[in-house]
DNA sequence: CTTTCTGCAAAGTGTTTGCAAAAAC
DNA sequence: GTTTTTGCAAACACTTTGCAGAAAG
């Protein structure tokens, strides 16, 4: 598991342990497909291992994150939530405002339109987030003109 | 004073009332000048009115984003912010991750090519939120090669 | 006058921390 | 054996809610 390779790596090159909490939470991450808040984590982790404390889990994400193999993203409910990164390259999400459905998408055009914002400001790149919302097309056809649940 | 015309309208609209509480918090966001937490809102409200309670400064705000004038966003640190929303039309920021200075943008080709994803999934476009992160001029030029402080 | 609003403080989230026992090295 | 880690529970930050008095319409 290249994973586990790459945390034990990273444990071990900051003189961290690996241990049996952190392989249950690294496998549960693995085991759930997308966007995690760090309570499903929790709950997905004491599914493997019913004694794990939650203070393990959200200690455990956080290092996860920074060895990366998850990727840190914020919802607008307040709940953290993560994603995969180790091998997953970037990706931006399309996501229905109706439904919830998340479309995962790499764009080449968007990628280079924003290479040309940071160059007219000088900046130097360093990562963006992008978020599109909007209707499915399930929701659309439905009658999702209204905005309203 | 446009924006509290705004905000009357859609009060009186709903049956609600324009209080001095409500005019005291939309001054005050009105004053800060952009990305605001709903804790700075609150003490910059204080300095307005020393007697605003806590409770009305967190319902007022999201009375001005159901208002239009302004706009929710959510930062990595958990804490929400809010931002002008009214006659600032559509944009998206730039910000220096070592020093914080946020730059606003509007970008054609960006737009242009979150449309064509938008139709290659099939979805209706509903607003997106868009985050670059990088080093500023500034922060690149003094040794901004190590991302630490 | 009736309805909505306010400030307070208490409850509610989601997350972090202190600690002694336990596990990893 | 020494160091880091764990689970628990309490603390913490941010936000929401219940309520009786106050203000708006």
């Amino acid at each position: 598991m290249e994973e586990r390779d790459r945390l034990e790596a990273y444990l071990r090159d900051r003189g961290l342990k690996m241990t049996v909490a952190r392989e249950t939470v690294l496998r549960a991450f693995l085991g759930l497909e997308r966007h995690v808040s760090a309570e499903e984590l929790y709950d997905e982790a004491r599914r493997l291992d019913p004694s794990i404390g939650q203070a393990t889990v959200f200690r455990t994400i956080k290092l996860l994150a920074d060895a990366g193999l998850a990727r840190e993203a914020c919802r607008d409910d307040g709940a953290r939530q993560y994603e995969h990164a180790w091998k997953h390259g970037h990706h931006d999400h399309l996501m229905c405002v109706r439904c919830g459905a998340v479309v995962e998408f790499q764009d080449d055009a968007i990628e280079r339109a924003q290479e040309a914002v940071y160059s007219a400001h000088g900046y130097v790149p360093g990562g963006h987030r992008l978020e599109l919302l909007g209707l499915c097309p399930a929701c659309a056809g439905t009658g999702g003109g209204k905005g309203s649940a």
